[in-house]
DNA sequence: TTCTTCACG
DNA sequence: GACGTACGTGAAGAAT
């Protein structure tokens, strides 16, 4: 039935409602794991308190909650100053919007939420709509604003307050009434919302001018007749002001809506998620009394203090039977038409969350075209629509083939179908490695959002006990082996692209990977809070997704022709000493082989230092040839010159150009987000984070990256921040005078040290303290130590007692971190990232590696968790400052920047501040982390 | 597919 | 007492 008379919709102001429950009501976090959930506890009661009241004849038979989208609404562009002074979200309020959201939707009611648009100009246009077709509506707010939409058929209540508002308390509030509200607003201003409003005019005047006038426009009109002259001066200078002010008051009453009235009727709470939720919440009351209410057995609730747990054994936890039972029995739907598509995006919208696979043509987000989309809203229920496959099996040459296969919609009008569901902010998108579906749909213009990442949960909740692959995942949490995407394509010479493969084929084995993601999505999210590493998923691995997708789709310029000419000098100099080395060696062989150069130095030549490893060959590498080369033999030193051309040639003079994109003149790499365990990311295809740097002629390889016409690179790095972390993590006071005085870091070291005065120090004193520094930050040994001083053994520990000595502290951070790493199984970053560190009690050799790795990574996973959070503000900030340039690489430490020129300083200045900022406010070093730049044509100028 | 080597922070 | 080590990555080429 149609909405119409008789029908009551109720609209809750879902974001006015958080703010003001979180300020309004006492704090509370969840027992288990801390996490703040005051406004969702409030929340919470108030939706059951209206479905409590909702009786008799009042009952609302429609409802709706209602949010703002996030980022700019219209209002911005109207007057950019618009709510320009609002202070961030408090840190203890963000996890709460997406519960509030989680919650809304546990409850079985609509979660509404419209880009570009606040939730008042939704609530209006709904409660517009309603009137208009011969209902009512109820809004429910304790927002002022909302109060010029009372009028009849149009109610208020304050939830907050529990009272109705009616024209009665609109005209204690403004001074008259409901119809007048938006000119007094327009007068008055408002400080909060930064609405100019008359100066020295506030609500007590406005109501004043508004009652004696009529309205607004009466008295903008005949404003010479006031008697007061301040009063009359401000309203004749500042009419267009005021005018503007009421554009920004009122309220939109034509917001585009995707639900229509009737999609709003209510329906009845389904008590398992609506239990769950609290039950995860750790509500007890409020649990139990939904429970008795809705006929439920109560939940239980596990709110054990996670510390007093036993954690991180390594153990897959238990899974729940019915995410992992029964692939066998799945059925998946091969979508064929429009009408197969709506009905999946039916359910989905009920649903509010999808897992989306996309299938395409290759490996290469940048070339590869879309062939077809999984979806899957619950275990066991996926689809596959296939968009561009092409028939004739095995036939990938010039005959036969290349025929749009039948019964596969047009892959335009199925986008069109799909992208209002995949840019609905209320639906979210669940993917397994997100970063390469985002990219996929965005280059056919759709962005994915708001998105969830089960390979990241998994990296968040996990890091350091497996890597995070969807075949790993699926093993070890599902227990079940997905269809290895070889079985469709093959290998080698015979592989073909997913297009060749035949549709019927292809559904199962898409729509597999569609209901897998969708499973672990199951299993991960309701585990994040309990392992207390929501802060790190949702502020340092969800955002940074759409970030390095932009950053990878945009690529960096590189200069073929340059990086041609390279190819060709190094290939002319390796011919000149391969000849060399072979005449020298009396006999030709493959300098290029570690086999062959072993025996031939030390079998036939039979110079001393032959060391075989645990494979029977002589070891060959650098180290090794340098000690030859340093006494006297020739061959050696011509074979590290020779090796040293054959790496630049190969690894990147040649293969740069390979990765040069047709399309866009660029090349783009890929971050890979749960790459290193530590935190950091890791590039691929090409690595674009070990570009030579250390020799002159590696360096000139950076030459070829460019800056387009009229920009400049622009290279930000910061500053020794791991030994920075390591001051403020082992508390070194010493350390952190130093770099707060902006020291010589290494040359303090060792003055300290030696007690040799920092002027005119001694190069090689200094130098050993830098490696002692350094070698602390790696876990150090005496054998590391004096293998890289090339000192003897007991020299390099007697320096590493005198430091220790010296610094007390850093033996007992030591000591504490591999500690705490035996007693629960991981270390943690300053930001709550945790490193699994599960070969920490293992005996044998791998007990070295483990403690020293378990030493490193709260040093360089703080590190990269500072420059992930700078990466994720960065954008923003660009876009609000309305800066041009954009951020193109990250090294570890180092950003690059592609910038107009005239902008460069400004870019600088203002990437440096949130570069240096990044570690507020979540915590605040002891130490200042500070930021070095440098600019140029190219990198190797830049850096 | 595994090992060795070497580029980076 | 011997083992065999600096931490974190990815790519290329040879060997298996």
């Amino acid at each position: 039935m149609a909405f119409g008379a008789g029908h009551h919709l109720q609209l809750i102001d879902g974001s006015g409602f958080i703010f003001r429950a979180f300020h309004a009501l006492p704090p509370l976090t969840r027992k288990s794991d801390g996490l703040p959930v005051g406004a969702v506890s409030g929340f919470c009661n108030m939706i059951f308190k209206l479905v409590e009241d909702a009786k008799g004849p009042d009952a609302p038979t429609h409802v709706a909650v209602i949010f703002d989208h996030k980022g700019k609404t219209f209002r911005s562009d109207i007057y950019p100053e618009y709510k320009a002074n609002r202070p961030p979200a408090p840190e203890d309020l963000v996890p709460q919007f997406g519960l509030i959201r989680d919650a809304t939707r546990a409850f079985n009611l609509p979660c509404i939420e419209v880009e570009g648009f606040e939730a008042d100009d939704i609530i209006a246009t709904y409660a517009r709509l309603a009137v208009e077709a011969g209902g009512r509506a109820t809004v429910v707010s304790s927002d002022k604003d909302l109060m010029q939409l009372i009028r009849p058929g149009v109610d208020m209540i304050d939830p907050m307050k529990n009272r109705h508002i009616g024209p009665e308390q609109v005209e204690e509030k403004f001074g008259v009434g409901p119809e007048r509200v938006i000119d007094v607003q327009s007068l008055a201003g408002d400080s909060v919302d930064n609405i100019p409003g008359a100066p020295g005019i506030g609500v007590k005047t406005a109501a004043l001018l508004i009652n004696e006038y009529g309205d607004l426009d009466a008295l903008l009109e005949r404003a010479e007749e006031i008697k007061q002259p301040k009063r009359r001066q401000t309203l004749i200078e500042k009419a267009d002001q005021i005018r503007l002010s009421r554009d920004l008051v009122t309220l939109r009453t034509d917001t585009p809506l995707d639900r229509d009235l009737d999609s709003l009727e209510v329906r009845d709470p389904e008590p398992e998620a609506a239990l769950g939720f609290l039950a995860e919440m750790e509500f007890r009351t409020l649990t139990k009394r939904i429970a008795e209410k809705l006929g439920a057995p109560m939940p239980e609730i596990n709110d054990t203090p996670k510390a007093l747990e036993d954690a991180g054994d390594g153990a897959a936890p238990e899974a729940d039977p019915a995410l992992t039972a029964a692939f066998e029995d799945a059925v998946y739907e091969k979508v064929t038409d429009a009408a197969g598509l709506q009905a999946w995006l039916d359910r989905i919208t009920e649903t509010g969350h999808v897992a989306v696979d996309t299938e395409t043509t290759g490996l290469d987000e940048m070339r590869a075209d879309l062939v077809g989309v999984c979806l899957s809203v619950a275990p066991g229920a996926a689809c596959y629509v296939p968009l561009a496959h092409v028939d004739g099996e095995g036939s990938g040459d010039l005959f036969g083939g290349g025929e749009r296969a039948a019964g596969q919609m047009d892959r335009e009008e199925a986008l069109a179908m799909l992208r209002p569901m995949l840019e609905d902010p209320a639906i979210l998108k669940i993917g397994q490695n997100m970063k390469y579906d985002w990219k996929i749909f965005r280059r056919y213009g759709i962005t994915v959002a708001p998105i969830d990442d089960t390979m990241l949960l998994s990296y968040a909740m996990h890091g350091g006990l497996h890597r995070h692959g969807m075949d790993e995942l699926s093993e070890r949490y599902l227990n079940h082996s997905p269809i290895p995407i070889k079985s469709l394509l093959g290998t080698g010479k015979s592989a073909r692209t997913f297009d060749r493969v035949p549709v019927d084929e292809a559904v199962n084995y898409a729509a597999e990977d569609a209901d897998i993601t969708l499973r672990l999505w199951k299993m991960f999210k309701p585990q994040l809070h309990k392992a207390q590493v929501t802060r790190v998923y949702e502020s340092m691995e969800r955002p940074l997704i759409p970030v390095l997708a932009d950053m990878e789709m945009r690529g960096v310029k590189v200069d073929r022709d340059h990086l041609s000419r390279m190819s060709n000098a190094f290939a002319q100099k390796m011919a000149g000493l391969e000849a060399e080395i072979q005449e020298k060696a009396g006999r030709s062989f493959n300098v290029g082989s570690p086999k062959q150069l072993g025996e031939i130095l030390f079998d036939e030549m039979g110079l001393e230092g032959g060391k075989k490893g645990k494979t029977g060959a002589y070891a060959t590498g650098a180290d090794v040839l340098e000690t030859l080369a340093a006494e006297g033999h020739e061959i050696p030193a011509l074979v590290l010159d020779w090796r040293q051309m054959s790496k630049l040639k190969s690894t990147y003079t040649d293969a740069l150009q390979d990765h040069i994109n047709p399309d866009t003149g660029r090349v783009h790499t890929s971050y890979v987000i749960s790459g290193a365990n530590t935190g950091r990311l890791a590039s691929t295809d090409p690595n674009l984070q070990n570009i030579p740097v250390r020799t002159e002629e590696g360096r000139r390889i950076r030459e070829a990256f460019v800056a387009e016409e009229g920009n400049i690179l622009l290279s930000l790095d910061y500053s020794q921040i791991e030994l920075r972390i390591l001051a403020h993590i082992a508390d070194i006071s010493a350390l952190k005078e130093a770099f707060r005085d902006g020291l010589d870091i290494h040359a303090m070291t060792a003055s300290e040290m030696f007690g040799v005065p920092i002027e005119g120090m001694d190069p090689m004193v200094r130098r050993q303290a830098k490696a002692i520094n350094f070698g602390v930050i790696y876990g150090i040994s005496a054998f590391g130590l004096a293998n890289n001083l090339r000192i003897p053994r007991d020299e390099a520990k007697s320096f590493i007692d005198t430091y220790f000595e010296r610094f007390p502290g850093i033996r007992t951070y030591m000591d504490r971190t591999v500690e705490e790493a035996k007693e629960k199984g991981y270390v943690e970053t300053l930001f709550g990232r945790r490193i699994h560190t599960p070969q920490i009690n293992a005996k044998g050799p791998h007990a070295g590696f483990a403690r020293r790795a378990a030493i490193n990574a709260p040093i360089q996973g703080t590190a990269a968790d500072i420059i992930r959070r700078a990466m994720v503000r960065i954008p923003k900030m660009l876009a609000e400052r309305e800066l041009p340039g954009q951020m193109l690489l990250q090294v570890h430490d180092e950003l690059i920047f592609e910038v107009p020129e005239s902008a460069a300083d400004a870019l600088s200045d203002a990437v440096t501040e949130v570069m240096e900022g990044a570690d507020l406010p979540v915590i605040k070093l002891d130490v200042p982390l500070t930021v070095d730049s440098g600019r140029g044509k190219n990198w190797a100028e830049a850096h």
